[in-house]
DNA sequence: GCTAACTTAGTGCGTGCGCACACACTTTCT
DNA sequence: AGAAAGTGTGTGCGCACGCACTAAGTTAGC
Protein backbone atom coordinates (compact mmCIF):
# COMPACT_ATOMS: atom_id res chain seq x y z
CA UNK A 1 0.00 0.00 0.00
CA UNK A 2 1.42 3.63 -1.37
CA UNK A 3 1.20 6.91 0.73
CA UNK A 4 -1.52 7.53 -2.10
CA UNK A 5 -3.65 5.05 -0.96
CA UNK A 6 -5.74 6.94 0.94
CA UNK A 7 -6.48 9.43 -1.28
CA UNK A 8 -7.40 7.14 -3.72
CA UNK A 9 -9.79 5.12 -1.51
CA UNK A 10 -11.40 8.50 -0.47
CA UNK A 11 -12.23 9.07 -4.21
CA UNK A 12 -13.77 6.00 -4.72
CA UNK A 13 -15.87 5.80 -0.99
CA UNK A 14 -17.17 8.81 -2.07
CA UNK A 15 -17.51 8.14 -6.01
CA UNK A 16 -19.25 4.36 -4.48
CA UNK A 17 -21.27 6.00 -1.84
CA UNK A 18 -22.30 9.62 -2.58
CA UNK A 19 -25.07 8.42 -5.12
CA UNK A 20 -26.71 5.19 -2.67
CA UNK A 21 -27.33 7.55 0.37
CA UNK A 22 -28.61 10.84 -2.07
CA UNK A 23 -31.20 8.35 -3.56
CA UNK A 24 -31.83 6.59 -0.16
CA UNK A 25 -32.73 9.72 1.50
CA UNK A 26 -34.66 11.06 -1.93
CA UNK A 27 -36.86 8.05 -1.84
CA UNK A 28 -37.47 8.11 1.55
CA UNK A 29 -38.57 11.82 2.12
CA UNK A 30 -37.95 13.57 -1.20
CA UNK A 31 -34.70 15.66 -0.28
CA UNK A 32 -31.95 15.61 -2.56
CA UNK A 33 -28.59 15.23 -0.61
CA UNK A 34 -27.85 19.04 -0.87
CA UNK A 35 -30.55 20.21 0.73
CA UNK A 36 -30.02 17.56 3.64
CA UNK A 37 -26.84 19.44 3.94
CA UNK A 38 -27.99 22.62 3.23
CA UNK A 39 -30.83 22.48 5.94
CA UNK A 40 -28.19 21.01 8.08
CA UNK A 41 -25.93 23.75 8.53
CA UNK A 42 -29.23 26.47 8.90
CA UNK A 43 -30.33 24.40 11.52
CA UNK A 44 -26.68 24.54 13.40
CA UNK A 45 -26.12 27.86 12.92
CA UNK A 46 -26.87 30.40 15.40
CA UNK A 47 -30.27 31.91 14.85
CA UNK A 48 -30.97 29.47 12.46
CA UNK A 49 -29.68 31.43 9.67
CA UNK A 50 -26.77 32.39 7.39
CA UNK A 51 -26.17 34.80 4.28
CA UNK A 52 -25.11 33.09 1.36
CA UNK A 53 -21.76 33.90 2.08
CA UNK A 54 -21.37 31.88 5.38
CA UNK A 55 -23.73 29.29 3.51
CA UNK A 56 -21.26 28.27 0.53
CA UNK A 57 -18.51 28.62 2.78
CA UNK A 58 -19.43 25.74 5.37
CA UNK A 59 -21.57 23.85 3.16
CA UNK A 60 -19.95 21.25 0.42
CA UNK A 61 -21.33 23.06 -2.90
CA UNK A 62 -20.14 26.65 -3.72
CA UNK A 63 -21.86 29.59 -2.95
CA UNK A 64 -23.58 30.48 -6.41
CA UNK A 65 -25.05 26.88 -6.31
CA UNK A 66 -26.19 27.70 -2.25
CA UNK A 67 -28.12 30.61 -4.04
CA UNK A 68 -29.99 28.40 -5.97
CA UNK A 69 -30.70 25.48 -3.41
CA UNK A 70 -31.48 28.14 -1.45
CA UNK A 71 -34.41 29.54 -4.06
CA UNK A 72 -35.42 25.82 -4.57
CA UNK A 73 -35.80 25.47 -0.72
CA UNK A 74 -37.55 28.56 -0.38
CA UNK A 75 -40.25 27.39 -3.08
CA UNK A 76 -40.39 24.26 -0.87
CA UNK A 77 -41.62 25.89 2.23
CA UNK A 78 -38.39 24.99 4.39
CA UNK A 79 -36.32 28.10 4.23
CA UNK A 80 -37.39 31.63 3.86
CA UNK A 81 -35.08 34.73 2.95
CA UNK A 82 -34.89 37.22 5.78
CA UNK A 83 -33.41 40.58 5.14
CA UNK A 84 -30.37 41.70 6.91
CA UNK A 85 -30.86 44.95 8.79
CA UNK A 86 -27.08 45.78 9.37
CA UNK A 87 -25.83 45.09 5.88
CA UNK A 88 -28.84 46.19 2.52
CA UNK A 89 -26.40 43.33 0.26
CA UNK A 90 -26.88 40.56 1.86
CA UNK A 91 -30.13 38.43 2.88
CA UNK A 92 -30.46 35.53 5.54
CA UNK A 93 -31.44 31.62 4.63
CA UNK A 94 -33.46 31.07 7.78
CA UNK A 95 -34.52 27.51 8.24
CA UNK A 96 -38.48 27.32 8.88
CA UNK A 97 -40.60 25.13 11.38
CA UNK A 98 -41.55 22.91 8.22
CA UNK A 99 -37.45 22.50 7.46
CA UNK A 100 -36.90 21.78 10.85
CA UNK A 101 -39.81 19.35 10.86
CA UNK A 102 -38.61 17.77 7.68
CA UNK A 103 -34.65 17.37 8.47
CA UNK A 104 -35.59 15.62 11.65
CA UNK A 105 -37.27 13.28 9.86
CA UNK A 106 -35.30 12.40 7.30
CA UNK A 107 -32.30 12.46 9.64
CA UNK A 108 -32.37 8.98 10.82
CA UNK A 109 -32.38 7.72 7.09
CA UNK A 110 -29.45 9.35 6.59
CA UNK A 111 -27.62 8.47 9.96
CA UNK A 112 -28.82 4.65 8.96
CA UNK A 113 -27.47 4.96 5.50
CA UNK A 114 -24.01 5.98 6.63
CA UNK A 115 -24.21 2.97 9.17
CA UNK A 116 -24.94 0.40 7.03
CA UNK A 117 -22.65 1.36 4.22
CA UNK A 118 -19.89 3.09 6.19
CA UNK A 119 -19.18 2.91 9.70
CA UNK A 120 -20.33 -0.55 9.95
CA UNK A 121 -17.62 -1.49 7.89
CA UNK A 122 -14.40 -0.32 9.76
CA UNK A 123 -13.74 -1.00 13.72
CA UNK A 124 -14.70 2.76 16.07
CA UNK A 125 -11.26 3.59 16.50
CA UNK A 126 -10.50 3.00 12.82
CA UNK A 127 -13.73 6.07 12.36
CA UNK A 128 -12.66 7.94 15.19
CA UNK A 129 -9.00 8.83 14.26
CA UNK A 130 -10.50 8.69 9.97
CA UNK A 131 -12.73 11.69 11.60
CA UNK A 132 -9.45 13.37 13.50
CA UNK A 133 -7.23 12.97 10.29
CA UNK A 134 -9.71 14.39 7.71
CA UNK A 135 -10.45 16.94 10.13
CA UNK A 136 -6.60 18.11 10.36
CA UNK A 137 -6.70 18.22 6.45
CA UNK A 138 -9.36 20.98 6.49
CA UNK A 139 -8.08 22.92 9.24
CA UNK A 140 -4.83 23.09 7.41
CA UNK B 1 -17.71 14.08 17.41
CA UNK B 2 -19.81 12.18 17.34
CA UNK B 3 -19.85 8.90 14.46
CA UNK B 4 -20.80 10.51 11.50
CA UNK B 5 -18.19 13.37 11.77
CA UNK B 6 -15.84 10.68 9.51
CA UNK B 7 -18.31 11.08 6.35
CA UNK B 8 -18.99 14.34 6.46
CA UNK B 9 -14.77 14.63 6.98
CA UNK B 10 -15.11 12.62 3.63
CA UNK B 11 -17.39 14.99 1.98
CA UNK B 12 -15.58 18.31 3.36
CA UNK B 13 -12.56 17.09 2.17
CA UNK B 14 -13.21 16.05 -1.32
CA UNK B 15 -15.43 19.01 -1.82
CA UNK B 16 -12.28 20.66 -0.77
CA UNK B 17 -9.22 18.94 -2.22
CA UNK B 18 -10.44 18.12 -5.92
CA UNK B 19 -10.63 21.49 -7.54
CA UNK B 20 -7.21 22.34 -5.91
CA UNK B 21 -5.25 19.13 -7.16
CA UNK B 22 -7.52 19.38 -10.55
CA UNK B 23 -6.74 22.69 -11.62
CA UNK B 24 -2.82 22.07 -10.39
CA UNK B 25 -2.68 19.17 -12.83
CA UNK B 26 -4.08 20.80 -15.48
CA UNK B 27 -2.27 23.80 -15.17
CA UNK B 28 1.08 22.18 -15.28
CA UNK B 29 0.27 18.78 -17.75
CA UNK B 30 -3.40 19.67 -19.66
CA UNK B 31 -4.49 16.89 -17.78
CA UNK B 32 -8.36 16.68 -16.10
CA UNK B 33 -8.40 14.93 -13.23
CA UNK B 34 -10.55 12.16 -14.80
CA UNK B 35 -8.12 11.91 -17.70
CA UNK B 36 -5.25 11.38 -15.39
CA UNK B 37 -7.58 8.46 -13.11
CA UNK B 38 -8.43 6.87 -16.74
CA UNK B 39 -4.47 6.43 -17.62
CA UNK B 40 -3.40 5.24 -14.54
CA UNK B 41 -6.32 2.19 -14.90
CA UNK B 42 -4.97 1.78 -17.96
CA UNK B 43 -2.03 1.26 -17.08
CA UNK B 44 -2.08 -0.30 -14.46
CA UNK B 45 -3.99 -3.04 -16.36
CA UNK B 46 -3.04 -6.19 -17.90
CA UNK B 47 -2.05 -5.46 -21.07
CA UNK B 48 -2.29 -1.74 -20.31
CA UNK B 49 -5.50 -2.51 -21.46
CA UNK B 50 -9.53 -2.36 -20.29
CA UNK B 51 -12.97 -3.29 -22.14
CA UNK B 52 -15.59 -0.30 -21.33
CA UNK B 53 -17.61 -2.53 -18.42
CA UNK B 54 -14.25 -2.74 -16.42
CA UNK B 55 -12.98 0.78 -16.80
CA UNK B 56 -16.40 2.24 -15.59
CA UNK B 57 -16.11 -0.37 -12.85
CA UNK B 58 -12.33 0.73 -11.42
CA UNK B 59 -12.36 4.43 -12.69
CA UNK B 60 -13.77 6.74 -10.26
CA UNK B 61 -16.28 8.11 -13.14
CA UNK B 62 -19.45 5.96 -14.51
CA UNK B 63 -19.22 3.49 -17.53
CA UNK B 64 -20.81 5.79 -19.69
CA UNK B 65 -18.52 8.73 -18.78
CA UNK B 66 -15.69 6.25 -19.18
CA UNK B 67 -16.77 5.92 -22.82
CA UNK B 68 -16.60 9.77 -23.44
CA UNK B 69 -13.58 10.47 -21.69
CA UNK B 70 -11.98 7.61 -23.67
CA UNK B 71 -12.81 9.68 -26.72
CA UNK B 72 -11.33 12.29 -25.70
CA UNK B 73 -8.22 10.88 -24.76
CA UNK B 74 -8.24 9.00 -28.42
CA UNK B 75 -8.38 12.10 -30.47
CA UNK B 76 -5.54 13.18 -28.34
CA UNK B 77 -3.43 10.41 -28.85
CA UNK B 78 -3.22 9.49 -25.47
CA UNK B 79 -5.20 5.51 -26.05
CA UNK B 80 -6.04 3.87 -28.73
CA UNK B 81 -9.44 1.65 -29.07
CA UNK B 82 -8.56 -1.78 -30.08
CA UNK B 83 -11.03 -4.11 -31.56
CA UNK B 84 -11.75 -7.32 -29.01
CA UNK B 85 -11.23 -10.27 -31.00
CA UNK B 86 -13.21 -12.66 -28.59
CA UNK B 87 -16.17 -10.48 -28.22
CA UNK B 88 -17.56 -7.87 -31.34
CA UNK B 89 -19.45 -6.24 -29.01
CA UNK B 90 -16.70 -4.48 -26.74
CA UNK B 91 -13.43 -2.88 -27.73
CA UNK B 92 -10.76 -2.01 -25.34
CA UNK B 93 -9.56 0.67 -24.95
CA UNK B 94 -5.24 0.79 -24.83
CA UNK B 95 -3.21 3.41 -23.51
CA UNK B 96 -0.03 4.44 -26.04
CA UNK B 97 3.44 5.13 -25.04
CA UNK B 98 2.43 8.73 -25.39
CA UNK B 99 -0.33 8.54 -23.00
CA UNK B 100 2.54 6.35 -20.59
CA UNK B 101 4.74 9.39 -20.92
CA UNK B 102 2.40 11.73 -20.42
CA UNK B 103 1.04 9.82 -16.88
CA UNK B 104 4.78 9.43 -16.22
CA UNK B 105 5.49 12.92 -17.01
CA UNK B 106 2.30 14.19 -14.77
CA UNK B 107 2.71 11.83 -11.61
CA UNK B 108 4.89 13.96 -9.41
CA UNK B 109 2.84 16.78 -9.89
CA UNK B 110 -0.42 14.50 -8.65
CA UNK B 111 1.57 13.02 -5.72
CA UNK B 112 3.37 16.26 -4.69
CA UNK B 113 -0.18 17.52 -4.43
CA UNK B 114 -1.47 14.80 -2.51
CA UNK B 115 1.04 15.04 -0.07
CA UNK B 116 1.23 18.82 -0.26
CA UNK B 117 -2.52 19.47 0.53
CA UNK B 118 -3.44 15.89 2.34
CA UNK B 119 -0.85 13.19 3.66
CA UNK B 120 1.27 15.77 4.81
CA UNK B 121 -1.52 17.35 7.09
CA UNK B 122 -1.45 13.89 9.17
CA UNK B 123 0.67 11.00 10.43
CA UNK B 124 2.09 8.05 8.60
CA UNK B 125 -0.38 6.06 11.29
CA UNK B 126 -3.36 8.03 10.37
CA UNK B 127 -2.95 7.66 6.70
CA UNK B 128 -2.51 3.92 6.51
CA UNK B 129 -5.79 3.65 9.34
CA UNK B 130 -7.29 5.82 6.72
CA UNK B 131 -6.36 3.47 3.91
CA UNK B 132 -7.29 0.53 5.13
CA UNK B 133 -10.72 1.61 6.63
CA UNK B 134 -11.87 3.22 3.50
CA UNK B 135 -10.64 -0.08 1.68
CA UNK B 136 -13.04 -2.17 3.66
CA UNK B 137 -15.78 -0.06 3.16
CA UNK B 138 -15.07 -0.70 -0.57
CA UNK B 139 -14.91 -4.13 -0.71
CA UNK B 140 -18.29 -4.51 1.32
C1' DG C 1 -19.76 64.75 2.11
C1' DC C 2 -18.19 62.72 -2.00
C1' DT C 3 -15.79 59.44 -4.46
C1' DA C 4 -13.12 55.17 -5.05
C1' DA C 5 -12.25 50.64 -3.59
C1' DC C 6 -14.25 46.72 -1.76
C1' DT C 7 -17.89 43.20 -0.53
C1' DT C 8 -22.19 40.56 -1.16
C1' DA C 9 -25.80 38.25 -3.73
C1' DG C 10 -27.99 36.80 -7.92
C1' DT C 11 -27.78 35.01 -12.78
C1' DG C 12 -26.32 33.72 -17.80
C1' DC C 13 -23.61 30.42 -19.52
C1' DG C 14 -20.71 26.56 -20.52
C1' DT C 15 -19.30 21.99 -18.86
C1' DG C 16 -19.09 17.49 -16.62
C1' DC C 17 -21.86 13.92 -15.47
C1' DG C 18 -25.05 9.73 -15.29
C1' DC C 19 -29.52 7.71 -16.82
C1' DA C 20 -32.01 5.44 -20.10
C1' DC C 21 -32.48 4.06 -24.58
C1' DA C 22 -31.06 1.86 -29.07
C1' DC C 23 -28.18 -1.08 -31.50
C1' DA C 24 -24.99 -4.83 -32.23
C1' DC C 25 -23.36 -9.01 -30.87
C1' DT C 26 -23.37 -13.34 -28.00
C1' DT C 27 -25.26 -17.11 -25.44
C1' DT C 28 -28.83 -20.27 -24.30
C1' DC C 29 -32.80 -23.00 -25.08
C1' DT C 30 -35.73 -25.87 -27.82
C1' DA D 1 -30.55 -24.00 -36.93
C1' DG D 2 -33.57 -20.45 -35.34
C1' DA D 3 -35.55 -17.68 -31.81
C1' DA D 4 -35.35 -15.51 -27.46
C1' DA D 5 -32.97 -13.75 -23.72
C1' DG D 6 -28.91 -11.55 -22.17
C1' DT D 7 -24.76 -8.50 -22.34
C1' DG D 8 -21.51 -4.68 -23.89
C1' DT D 9 -21.17 0.00 -26.17
C1' DG D 10 -22.19 4.34 -27.75
C1' DT D 11 -25.20 8.43 -27.49
C1' DG D 12 -29.34 11.88 -26.81
C1' DC D 13 -30.84 14.23 -23.17
C1' DG D 14 -31.54 16.66 -19.02
C1' DC D 15 -29.65 18.00 -14.52
C1' DA D 16 -26.31 19.79 -11.18
C1' DC D 17 -22.52 22.52 -10.67
C1' DG D 18 -19.08 26.45 -10.60
C1' DC D 19 -17.08 30.53 -13.07
C1' DA D 20 -17.36 35.08 -14.31
C1' DC D 21 -19.98 39.03 -14.74
C1' DT D 22 -23.42 42.64 -13.03
C1' DA D 23 -25.97 45.27 -9.84
C1' DA D 24 -26.61 46.97 -5.29
C1' DG D 25 -24.74 48.32 -1.04
C1' DT D 26 -20.93 49.36 2.32
C1' DT D 27 -16.50 51.12 3.94
C1' DA D 28 -12.29 53.95 3.65
C1' DG D 29 -9.78 57.96 2.25
C1' DC D 30 -9.41 62.63 1.52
Amino acid sequence: MDNTAAWAGLLRVHAALVPVLDQELQAAHGLPLTWYDVLLELNAAPERQLTMGELGAKAVVSRSRSSRVVDELTRAGLVERVANPADGRSAFARITTAGRARLRAAAPTYLAGIEAHFTSRMTAAEARTVATALEKVLKG
